[in-house]
DNA sequence: ACTTATTGATTACGTGTGTAATCTTAAATT
DNA sequence: AATTTAAGATTACACACGTAATCAATAAGT
């Protein structure tokens, strides 16, 4: 599977924003947040081709590139592995970490809870242990 | 703050798991992964301690290490900045990934459902515009 | 047609990383 | 006491990474 460094995550962000981009366009789109010279951004162009993450096409003397990955898969894919080695693959101790930081706001829990509902109507719902959890014993621990 | 490899934070790990421990407990540990050679895993502890990461006592010619850092601290730590990475800061689209993939047991269900009732007792419910969801015109996409 | 400018290609270079082997020294064994 | 062993210290080394500068070629301008 293809390895992306930090650096040329970025650079591939920026294409998947909206491609087929020109390096110039990619180099424009980085620079707004002040980072890389315009030779760093072709470095990385030409790392991400040779990974095979980008392909391109010549108009005139300048190139014209396309993700060859999927943002969706790479990021997924990146999930996983990040969860497996920080949370031995569960979700939501890291949620659960967010929460008590205060790293949650009103519409991740709007969205949390749509995921569970919708989780909840494509799992047949064989022992809702619901209100099992209520007499498990563990209260929470208020402040 | 303290950078930790792939690599270096597994040996984190192994210590963090029980600590103090000594070398030798700490290849051990990471042998059962079957993995690296003692010597690269004194190569780690060596640049762990040099990082700050870890700090030592001596016990006869060896050495007895213990964390400086805690875990849930770096963890978390991690965590933000992956899903600020990834997600643009907010958590829900990668529980939401998650979900599509089938990467979600019951367990989790029923652990995010308490940190979302936990996080409602926490926050002044203002407005609850649950209802109002409702009637967003965004209908559960059945299969 | 000639010169200039610009694009991608090539080269550079210090630091980090994974992966150890070798060296040194002190403890353990004989 | 002399020798062996084993622990940590030092050294190694190729490849990845961030960060560019320089080179070569070609399109654009004059």
């Amino acid at each position: 599977m293809i390895e992306l460094s930090k650096a040329e995550f970025e650079v591939m962000q920026a294409i998947w924003a909206k491609h087929p981009a020109r390096a110039s366009e990619v180099i424009e789109r980085l620079d707004d947040d002040k980072k890389w010279q315009d030779k760093t951004v072709k470095t990385f162009l030409g790392r991400l081709v040779k990974k095979g993450a980008l392909s391109f096409e010549r108009d005139g003397r300048q190139y014209i590139y396309s993700p060859m990955i999927e943002q969706e898969n790479y990021t997924l894919k990146e999930s996983k592995s990040f969860i497996e080695r920080f949370f031995s693959g569960r979700v939501a101790p890291l949620v659960s970490g967010f929460a008590q930081s205060k790293e949650l706001s009103q519409r991740d829990i709007d969205e949390l809870k749509k995921v569970i509902s919708d989780w909840e109507q494509n799992n047949p719902e064989a022992d809702s242990d619901n209100s099992q959890d209520k007499a498990t014993g563990i209260e929470p621990k208020d402040k």
